[in-house]
DNA sequence: CGTAGACCCTGCGCGC
DNA sequence: TGCGCGCAGGGTCTAC
């Protein structure tokens, strides 16, 4: 479900409702998620603490907590995260709500609220680390440049490209190379760049690089403002879904025609992912 | 080291 | 209506 932009709308949509807010408890109903959430360490780091902000690496949302403790969520697939209003004693959980926080009054609300963590694939994430030491972790060490940051650049991208034989599209979405971008707007930045989704890494030259690294800081910034896109499921932490899907130019629109030369856009499959690109646009 | 492929899991929409 | 199939925005692990 959710790319760089689903994780950063999500961030700012939930930013005024937890920052400052206390954690008053937690909920594990299911552990079984990409690895098994740990319900008494999670518990005791975050069970009466204050959170002291919100932060986004990758496709990670990030919570900050008081004593030097970070919740660090993912989404994989499925997630959602979203806040609701008190829990009567008589209301269940959603079907696949594994985790809840319970949120003690406070930020925009004078009520205690619930976060609802929910992800019905079980590829998402739930855990705690130590802030100081976030970034060696082994969720975090390998990752490389976030695309929204001044390090990002053309230049950047052609010198790690150097000498790969791997299709660019597999290049881009590998986190080692660069973050956050994911199947949709992979296949969205290519379009734009007019560069084929299967050409090798290696055989790019320097000027479109540059002009693929700003296609993908243009696509992931617009989807950004339309507060991402929502295919089945994406919402944001008020529940709002995001508008870009509109916006797409390839992604979902096999055998529609392009919008620049009205060719039928395609769709191949590279490593097990669908791959949306216009024939006559991109080489 | 880089690369290709399998795998993790549930739900949905489609054709029959 | 029911069933089987392919598909889905994530990442990790293995074999070569």
């Amino acid at each position: 479900m959710p790319e760089l932009p689903e994780v950063e709308v999500l961030k700012r949509s939930l930013e005024p409702h937890l920052v400052g807010r206390r954690i008053r408890s937690v909920e594990v109903r299911e552990v079984r998620l990409r690895e098994p959430v740990r319900p008494k360490l999670l518990a005791r780091h975050c069970a009466g603490r204050r959170i002291v902000r919100l932060r986004r690496r990758s496709k990670y949302l990030l919570a900050d907590l008081e004593g030097g403790y970070t919740l660090v969520i993912h989404l994989g697939m499925s997630g959602r995260l979203t806040l609701a209003e008190p829990a009567t004693p008589a209301e269940p959980p959603e079907l696949h709500e594994h985790v809840t926080f319970l949120l003690a009054p406070g930020g925009a609300s004078r009520k205690p609220q619930r976060l609802r963590f929910r992800d019905p694939r079980r590829f998402g994430l739930v855990l705690s680390l130590k802030t100081a030491t976030l970034d060696r972790d082994r969720h975090f060490a390998h990752l490389g440049v976030e695309p929204l940051s001044e390090a990002f650049s053309g230049g950047l991208l052609a010198h790690r490209a150097a000498g790969r034989r791997a299709p660019v599209k597999s290049f881009l979405m590998d986190a080692r190379n660069v973050v956050g971008v994911g199947n949709i707007y992979v296949c969205e930045a290519l379009f734009r760049a007019g560069i084929h989704p299967f050409r090798s890494a290696g055989r790019i030259a320097l000027r479109r690089w540059d002009t693929l690294a700003g296609a993908i800081v243009e696509v992931l910034c617009r989807a950004i403002e339309q507060g991402g896109t929502t295919l089945n499921d994406f919402l944001d932490g008020e529940g709002n879904p995001g508008y870009f899907r509109t916006a797409l130019d390839v992604y979902g629109r096999e055998g529609e025609p392009c919008r620049r030369c009205r060719r039928p856009i395609r769709r191949k499959v590279l490593s097990q992912r669908s791959t949306f690109y216009c024939p006559g646009c991109q080489h």
